[in-house]
DNA sequence: TCTGGGGTCCTAGGACCC
DNA sequence: TCTGGGGTCCTAGGACCC
């Protein structure tokens, strides 16, 4: 169902929040190490390590550090800045807590990621005041509960909530007033819209369009032609519009997930079968985990392949039934990775499945005879890795010494377990 | 500088069918 | 004998987001 986005069109406004979290990884972990407070923090990883800087303190980013650049990279612009490693479920414990606040001001609030949220505060004025006073309460009441700041912006748009919560950065309020959404945007860069990444900025910095401003100037035509469907959502973007899509949905809908995967990267390149077998078929266990958590059966399996140029391939296979087995899935991305490795050094793989099906479907490959333990033994493997790690116990054949430093002796003896 | 891991959405071409 | 047109499924790659 569409929610009257466009301010214009609406009979009704609507109130939409977009909350952020500020520096959110460095500030959960600052919650954990006070000592953090005030440092040039990058969370990512050892400086050493292959990897990106998932979140960097704000002391951080006045060196140039930034989310997404190579940690290498960042120990190079600021070797004094303190590197350590994320902890995701201490993000989710507090994306939780934060969401849970959340829900006491508007019962209609979406996630849209670990750290921000959208919510409607359509006709919630007689609990909470105008927007921008709830604004402050909400903001309060999430610094009371768990000691974190974050932004808030507000508008009639998801688009424009999301933005303006980007200006108020950090830890401020911003209330875009309906009808003013276009005199807004306008001195943005081009790159503050949400969906505007390298690759468009750099395009529309070929045509000479490098404000919000300039697009919204231009002939909708000149921008069809020059990026066709994509060209038109930009113009509708630059004047405040959701303009069909993700935006405009309602918000708080819950949609289930349309793919699962897992992948890898090496520590070094690697040419060793039996290392890539077993990290195969782990990253298949691991997939076909979270799809029985989930209660799904994919039909496209995907294989990834990055080779140490970077070059990446991916190759897929549409199975005949959907499949939630770990051992059905190892063989088809198995099949997948001889006919297609090129023998060079590999630096990444993924594993990558898609198509669910949710009904009853194939599920008799499960109840019937020998395959009915499968199932029950897939299921105490599934209870072992809760309480032992998603280590503790594989169906993965050659799976070589090297990959066994950090598992678990099985407790129970499964079957498939193999041992050396 | 040397580039993670989990996702979503879009495009484009080929196969296949009617 | 010169070559339709629409729809769906499948595959590969790429931009983008956090």
């Amino acid at each position: 169902m569409k929610r009257p986005c466009s301010p214009a069109a609406a009979d009704k406004v609507t109130t939409v929040f977009h909350v952020d979290m500020d520096a959110f990884f460095v500030s959960v972990e600052e919650l954990f190490d006070p000592s953090l407070k005030g440092k040039p923090v990058v969370v990512g990883g050892r400086p050493d390590q292959r990897g990106v800087v998932s979140a960097a303190s704000y002391e951080a980013r006045k060196f140039g550090l930034h989310s997404a650049m190579p940690l290498r990279t960042a120990y190079q612009k600021c070797p004094q800045a303190i590197f350590v490693d994320g902890h995701p479920e201490r993000y989710r414990d507090y994306s939780h807590r934060v969401f849970g606040i959340l829900q006491e001001f508007s019962p209609l609030v979406e996630m849209a990621s670990v750290d921000e949220a959208y919510l409607d505060m359509t006709g919630t004025e007689r609990l909470f005041g105008a927007p921008f006073e709830a604004a402050h309460k909400l903001h309060q009441r999430v610094k009371q509960a768990t000691q974190l700041n974050c932004s808030i912006g507000i508008s009639a748009s998801r688009m424009v909530a999301k933005v303006s919560s980007d200006q108020a950065k950090p830890n401020g309020i911003l209330w875009v007033l309906p009808g003013e959404e276009a005199r807004f945007l306008a001195p943005l860069e081009v790159r503050r819209l949400p969906g505007v990444g390298k690759v468009t900025e750099r395009q529309l910095h070929d045509c000479g369009i490098r404000k919000v401003g300039d697009l919204a100037k231009l002939d909708e035509r000149f921008l069809e032609e020059r990026f066709g469907q994509w060209g038109l959502a930009l113009a509708g973007k630059s004047k405040g519009l959701d303009a069909g899509g993700w935006y405009d949905s309602e918000i708080g809908a819950e949609e289930d997930p349309k793919s699962v995967s897992h992948e890898h990267t090496f520590l070094e390149d690697t040419t060793d079968r039996e290392i890539i077998q077993a990290t195969l078929a782990r990253l298949c266990e691991m997939v076909a985990r979270r799809l029985r958590e989930h209660g799904f059966r994919a039909r496209t399996v995907q294989l990834k392949l990055r080779y140490k140029d970077f070059k990446t391939i991916t190759r897929a296979e549409t199975l005949a039934h959907a499949t939630m087995v770990d051992t059905e899935i190892i063989d088809a991305i198995r099949a997948l990775f001889l006919r297609n490795w090129t023998g060079k050094p590999v630096r990444l793989l993924g594993v990558h499945t898609s198509s669910f099906e949710t009904g009853e479907g194939q599920l008799h490959l499960l109840d019937q005879g020998p395959a009915e333990r499968w199932k029950k033994a897939l299921g105490a493997m599934d209870a072992l890795r809760d309480r032992f790690g998603e280590d503790s116990v594989s169906l993965a054949s050659g799976l070589g010494g090297r990959f066994r430093e950090r598992t678990h002796e099985n407790p129970v003896g499964l079957p498939g377990k193999h041992k050396r």
